[in-house]
DNA sequence: TATGAATGAGCCTTCATTCAT
DNA sequence: GATGAATGAAGGCTCATTCAT
């Protein structure tokens, strides 16, 4: 009896939290981490300013949630779409396919995770840039196995992984700023085929 | 009559004005805008405060000549190391050559012009973002000059040239976070081979 | 030889003070005291902003020298007119109009006496008060002699001069503000006629 | 839903509204717009800095509430006192009384309309000086109509409604400044007398 | 003496955080 | 728990005054 009454109210509070968080990640894209105050994120919520303190320790405990979230986001989908396939290549290839769709898809997402967070370096802590740099680890992995497999030739994959998650980061962050390439798939078609020539691999 | 403005004052007050600008540069790269308020700026420069509005109308006008002044240093060490070579790819080379020894050199230029400059989208005005793209822009007249002389063949230049700026990027922003690749020149030497293969040069 | 040196010397220095007053003084009639800062006297002066405190020992001195002058200038003015009457009621309308006359020529001095020395109360100390109210005084000794000629019946002269002076008083601040009454002149003759009538004279 | 805003929470919010602003009218009549600052008004109301901006917008804000307030007053004292009268004279006559009486319980009323709000020409913008000189055109009104019903002589009510106000306004500022003259009501009845006689009514 | 750069207290305002209700 | 008023440190900026030249 008393566990589930605790269930519920202890979902009331994950709803009241994500709807804060909701509030906030609008916020910080359209703005920026000083730019969205709590009582503005309090008030987009729907909630008294004092009232996020007790769902979120202070400000910065916010934003770190954000970026926790956000990465979930990412890597949830991430994972979703490569599963799909067992060619190295071609899950590296469904990595970058599902990250560009998502952020298409969640355009603050995108605006906070590659414009926002980048320059928060101090305001944020070094664990959240570590977490940043994960898709490059995770490109890394993707690299290593293709070589190790004969579909790529030797090469220093952690330069290579960088490169090739740069290529999508820089285009993604002209769309956001210029709403060019107006065309974002098909770009992003044509930066797979300039990455895997980039990578040396096999493309008939 | 007295008080002269003789070379001796006039070089004085010039050097207080770049130190100014320099420990704004410094307070920028390591926090951001908003991190380095004018007080701090003052106090690393070792001034008052008010004097500072003696050299600068505001903050922002602060800010913005510290970017003329990062976009001039770029430009200006660009410039030089394409005018030692004539075919474009060559060119190119050259350029990102020299923004990578100029970060190398002044890390903090690198913080700020790489990290900072790009979620600043609403403070500093849309001119400052334009002078930030102008590195891709250079490049897509490389690259466009490189297709008509045949060096490269046909394809999306808008896309490959921020593709082509976009390795760099992220290889320095790895970089000024976590100081790796430690061998920067080198990094930078495969990148170049990276790019110019996923741009369909005729590499031997 | 030495006296005529100082002499010419002394003159210098008072040509200058005079030029801060007046500076000052255009400055204090369109703005306010705080409107007025030194930078814009001094700049106004043609001069230096240290140069000011060469002159006045701080900002206050040069606002107390300002209303001693324009003081000199209203007595200066009254007791020119003055003295070409006899009956007192007959000098008390040639003081007004002496009033009236120089602050239609010298409009921010009226400005200044009027409008903007009343509220500096506590900025300008209360000797300035005084000098104020003086207006007030000679009014009130020309009517006590008018009662003691019989030319006006007996009554509470400190209360009607003061009534006296508030009329010419109100209708300039009027006019300053306004712009209306457009003849200043007439309305001084209107004026004249509702005091006197309000003094009890005998006006045929 | 337990911070209940009760009549009890909303009648201390009341209250403090009107302690600021009897604060900073305090402060306005003693010092000026420039001489009380947010600081010094939040002080003398017992509350912090930041609370006042929950009161008011700015500085600017609080000082348009103080006068359209104390214009409030103003107007209410004289309608009440006006009600009981007929004739445009006798009106006349209570409106003046109710100012001087209202002037007497609230002396910094006083100071700030008669003294302060002159001065304040272009800190408070056109309107307020409009408000000022509210007084000037009720007494026109009240004239003409006296005019009108043969009360007074054909004359040029523009001029003397402005005499007639002024004849207050000086009384009341030397008052003010002074303490003199000591019995401001039998004053009053002095000046009620002499301006009905410059007005030319036939008083026995 | 004249200059104008330098100073720093002080102004208005914002905002993360606390606390009485 | 929920509220929103209260707090006060901190920010950008101005200006009377001083001081090295």
């Amino acid at each position: 009896m008393v566990y589930r009454k605790t269930a519920k109210v202890q979902e009331k509070l994950d709803e009241r939290a994500s709807k804060i968080i909701r509030a906030a990640r609008e916020l910080l894209a359209e703005k920026s981490y000083h730019g969205a105050s709590i009582k503005s994120v309090a008030k987009k919520a729907g909630i008294a300013t004092g009232t996020f303190y007790l769902y979120f320790r202070n400000k910065e405990a916010l934003f770190n949630a954000i970026v926790d979230e956000m990465y979930a986001e990412l890597l949830n989908a991430i994972t979703k779409e490569r599963s799909k396939h067992n060619n190295a290549l071609d899950k590296l290839k469904a990595s970058m396919e599902a990250c560009v769709k998502l952020f298409i898809k969640e355009q603050h997402l995108a605006k906070i995770l590659l414009v926002q967070i980048p320059s928060a370096n101090t305001l944020f802590n070094n664990i959240l840039t570590e977490i940043e740099d994960e898709l490059v680890v995770l490109t890394k992995k993707d690299l290593d196995e293709a070589v190790e497999n004969g579909l790529l030739p030797e090469q220093d994959t952690f330069i290579t992984s960088i490169a090739f998650v740069g290529t999508f980061r820089e285009v993604l962050i002209t769309w956001l700023r210029r709403g060019e390439p107006s065309d974002l798939m098909q770009a992003f078609h044509s930066l797979v085929r300039y990455n895997l020539r980039g990578l040396g691999a096999q493309t008939e």
